[in-house]
DNA sequence: TGAACATATGAACAACTGTTCATATGTAAG
DNA sequence: CTTACATATGAACAGTTGTTCATATGTTCA
């Protein structure tokens, strides 16, 4: 139900693979990834993810703008805060089959 | 059965997020997520790839040297070419995700 | 209004990255 | 061995990107 059942793609938009690319690309920073990590199971506030990772309110609220813009993120102002929740759900999955692959056993040990 | 039926992710470990970064940085680009995509239904030779999407065989082969050792592609020699392919079927998994997010309609209009 | 807190923004810089060009390695056939 | 083809490699450069610092905007409460 999650991800398509079955493999045909077929990307020979040349838009969407640009698409594509930038989303891979804002998760292709480790701080970011770690951002986008912490606001997957609840919303969290900026200077709740600065103070969990360690960083900079400033540098995350720098990442939160990428990621809101790229509608990986979106931000809900409660009071003086805002907090952070993913937009769906389809990172979290695209992130699960990544882990998965990590996992993977090496079954090939040379290929060159 | 592809993507992990239920989110329990639990990314904790800083060197998974690194390698998971790795790896979303390597689809980052527009060019080498293009590279992917060609090999992911049948091997293809560096030529082949180069011809189809209008790169020099040397552009081709330094993103290739990049995404065999991260293994997501591997090669196989036959003759006097070198044939790529996907090394599991997650990459594709995580590609047909994040083609799902982009699809996805905006439901939200101003979080701001 | 003013102070205190939370987040956002812009400039600046070092580090990284994709591309090109020239050259090297490897393979098959003459 | 030489030639021709296919792929790989290394150096160099321009463009991009993550981070920091200083400053601005926005919100709540007195």
């Amino acid at each position: 139900m999650r991800s398509q059942a079955n493999q045909l793609v077929h990307l020979d938009s040349e838009d969407t693979v640009v698409q594509l690319a930038d989303l891979f690309r804002l998760m292709g920073d480790p701080t970011r990834l770690r951002i986008i990590l912490s606001c997957l199971d609840a919303p969290v506030s900026v200077g709740s993810i600065a103070e969990a990772l360690r960083l900079s309110p400033s540098l995350v609220s720098h990442h939160l703008r990428l990621l809101k813009a790229a509608r990986v993120l979106r931000g809900e102002r409660r009071g003086k805060q805002i907090f952070y929740s993913a937009l769906d759900d389809h990172i979290r999955c695209v992130i699960d089959d990544m882990v998965v692959h990590i996992g993977e056993p090496l079954d090939i040990e040379d290929a060159s």
